[in-house]
DNA sequence: GCGACAG
DNA sequence: ATCTTGTCGC
């Protein structure tokens, strides 16, 4: 698929104020509310293949299927996105999944411009991300971005860039708070399932404080242990809000901590990774 | 000056 | 993110 806002395709060689103020930008052009055909309760996340009648059973709660293009028959086409690096270069990798199936895989290799920099992310790995999805034949009903998507300074992290830039749905699945604060201690263990608002703080400078920019989700918990696994950062990156984000991760998971679509990004990207680290000689 | 910060 | 063996637990 295709770049639709060009004016916002990551440049690296930009000055770190002109990033901002282009992140600034893209915040403002960004969707923090429903604007999708993807009902979470027909993602098949939970690993055992194809949905059968039985868990199809949801009604469709933000209109699935009403929109042309897209048959209402046909579970929604979920991506999930990742990155790694190889020297100076950015590999990044998309996984398709339908109903829980891998029906598309593609990557791209980029030399990484700019070292990591808190909050300017997408333009150390935006080129890469963007060459990935430019080779993607079909178009994903939603993507899962790794990184943080409205949880930001500016509401303008990754998953908010790629899906402006794209127009396309996206959420972002990250695996530390970047900021903002949590409305309870994330310091226990939560159980499975739970969701822990994240606020807008003094850190987040575009939003009023005490908005609502995301949530920490438990998409898996041990059961009888004293140890307990850290929930994931989910925030809305472009065209869902909060609640669709979380549904949309939980909905995903299947017995990992990381919801599919991402977690199959993250292996193929390993594997590209390693096939590009020999051809460096 | 100190703290704090996705991947 | 990346460099890395074994090891504890379900």
């Amino acid at each position: 698929m295709e770049v639709v806002r060009s004016e916002f395709v990551p440049d690296a060689s930009l000055s770190r104020e002109e990033m901002e103020d282009l992140q600034r930008e893209i915040a403002e052009t960004a969707v923090f509310a429903d604007d999708l055909h993807v009902d979470p309760a027909r993602i098949c996340g939970d690993g055992d293949g194809p949905a059968t009648d039985t868990d199809q059973t949801s009604l469709d709660a933000v209109g699935a299927g009403e929109r042309d293009g897209t048959p209402a028959d046909d579970p929604p086409l979920v991506a999930g996105v990742d990155q790694a690096f190889v020297d100076d270069h950015a590999v990044s990798a998309i996984v398709l999944l339908r109903d829980g199936e891998v029906v598309e895989r593609v990557h791209a290799v980029e030399p990484a411009e700019i070292p990591y920099i808190p909050g300017l992310l997408s333009f150390r790995e935006g080129t890469a991300i963007l060459a990935a999805f430019d080779a993607l034949e079909r178009e994903p009903d939603i993507a899962l971005v790794d990184g943080s998507g409205r949880i930001h300074f500016r509401e303008a992290g990754i998953a908010t860039h790629v899906g402006v830039t794209l127009d396309l749905p996206t959420v972002g699945v990250a695996k530390n708070l970047l900021c903002g604060t949590p409305r309870e201690s994330l310091d226990r263990k939560l159980p499975q399932g739970a969701r822990v608002a994240i606020e807008a703080d003094a850190d987040v400078e575009t939003a009023e404080h005490g908005t609502r920019i995301g949530d920490a989700v438990q998409t898996r918990q041990f059961e009888n242990s004293d140890r307990y696994v850290n929930p994931l950062i989910v925030s809305p990156g472009h065209r869902v809000s909060a609640d669709t984000a979380a549904d949309v991760v939980l909905a995903c998971a299947a017995g990992y901590k990381l919801p599919e679509p991402t977690r199959l990004a993250d292996q193929y990207a390993d594997d590209v990774k390693s096939e590009v680290r020999e051809e460096l000689d």
